[in-house]
DNA sequence: GAGTGGTCTAGACCACGGT
DNA sequence: CCGTGGTCTAGACCACTCG
């Protein structure tokens, strides 16, 4: 019963884990509330409460003033995705990076990039080549009216995505995963056929309520995005 | 500079993420240590350092012992998806759910769930509708060696999804993301042709080193995954 | 109303990792 | 070496929410 002094929060998260995974505390199980914990390990209440607040938020448990601390009837899984640069996603891959701008003109925004709410914005298209063969592409509009700035820059060498991360704060943004039938003019260069099913990642971005501009990454057939789930 | 007293973790984190947005701290700015911020927002270290925690978990500082705490040069996108069932999923959105089965028998796994690692798995099909119509397609093997009790489950009103979380503790699982054209079975049901660009989640699911269920969602053309960017 | 988690404080010691 | 963040403690008060 006693614990043999667990005076850190990551050892009583550990302990609390085993538990739930050996099903001494099964789904929807109250645990002892924190001042009992503290006691059984050894420790301040705060350590308890560091653990549990942790485990609370990666949805292994619920906790309600009052009602005390149950573990979830649902291991909620919950996947996160970094988006890292593209250019650091090939170059970790150990691939050789290549960007290679196609188009740069100023046109009324695509539906899908309705967001940016003005009727003319810039809009740049562009491959990255990991080891030359076309990894994804990039389809982009930039806000004229938030971004007068953006006017200026050639993005020939320069991607827009790093341009805007190193010099444009934002402060939120929605992002979106969907399957599609790759466009003809996408298709083409991406080397597959039309209408072949591609993953395709679309995001808006926003500095408070100014949307700042909306992409469309493409990705080459087959492509996986991989996670990992803890219970 | 004297701040009129910040003492709560979520008013600091606040202010912090506020100086971050306006560029008084740019991205790769050294930020004052916990000390100095502690005076000067009038509050505990340890209010400070909680702040500061929680913006180095969702990677908008960056800190290291000595280093100090700096500002990400990239505010890295993080982008957590939550996987609820499926019947919440359908639930929540106000649409009536219904389950399924198709098929149950064993076979040897598909080549996609060859982490199961035996020579047989039982294999489970069934579809989940919402108001009626076809929302998503589970392809589900369940190893026989590791759950033997799945056997005897008919799996007829009880998704094989529910049954596992309701029964089979779990430690951790792969999951990923991919796009993919529909085979004809699974556009049959899907009610569309077949090689309809389809959004597919795989994921497996392990208990310690035992390798449990893998599974595969093909979900309904024009599917999509959303979520949000907090920077 | 009362029990539980949420948080703050002031102080302390430790562990890592630049210099 | 020594500055910085990482963590623990003991105690306190507060806020929510269940009954």
């Amino acid at each position: 019963m006693s614990q043999p002094q667990l005076n850190t929060w990551q050892s009583i998260q550990k302990e609390v884990l085993r538990r739930i995974h050996a099903r001494e505390w099964p789904p929807g199980h109250t645990i002892p509330n924190e001042v009992e914990l503290s006691k059984e390990f050894g420790c301040a209440r705060a350590t308890v409460n560091r653990a549990l607040q942790a485990l609370a938020e990666t949805g292994v448990l619920e906790r309600r003033r009052k009602a005390g601390t149950r573990v979830a009837l649902r291991p909620v899984s919950r996947v996160t995705f970094e988006i890292p640069l593209i250019r650091e996603e090939i170059s970790n891959a150990g691939q050789s990076y290549e960007y290679r701008l196609l188009s740069r003109d100023q046109a009324p925004p695509a539906n899908w990039a309705s967001a940016l709410g003005s009727t003319i914005a810039l809009h740049i298209q562009s491959t990255h080549h990991a080891d030359g063969q076309v990894y994804v592409v990039e389809d982009r509009w930039i806000s004229t009216q938030t971004l007068p700035q953006a006017m200026s820059e050639p993005f020939e060498t320069q991607s827009a995505n790093e341009w805007l991360l190193a010099n444009i704060p934002y402060t939120h943004g929605d992002i979106n995963f969907a399957a599609m039938g790759a466009p003809d003019t996408i298709a083409e260069l991406l080397n597959c056929p039309a209408d072949s099913p591609v993953l395709v990642i679309e995001r808006v971005t926003w500095d408070h309520d100014n949307a700042l501009t909306a992409v469309r990454l493409y990705y080459t057939p087959g492509h996986r995005l991989e996670s990992q789930i803890g219970a």
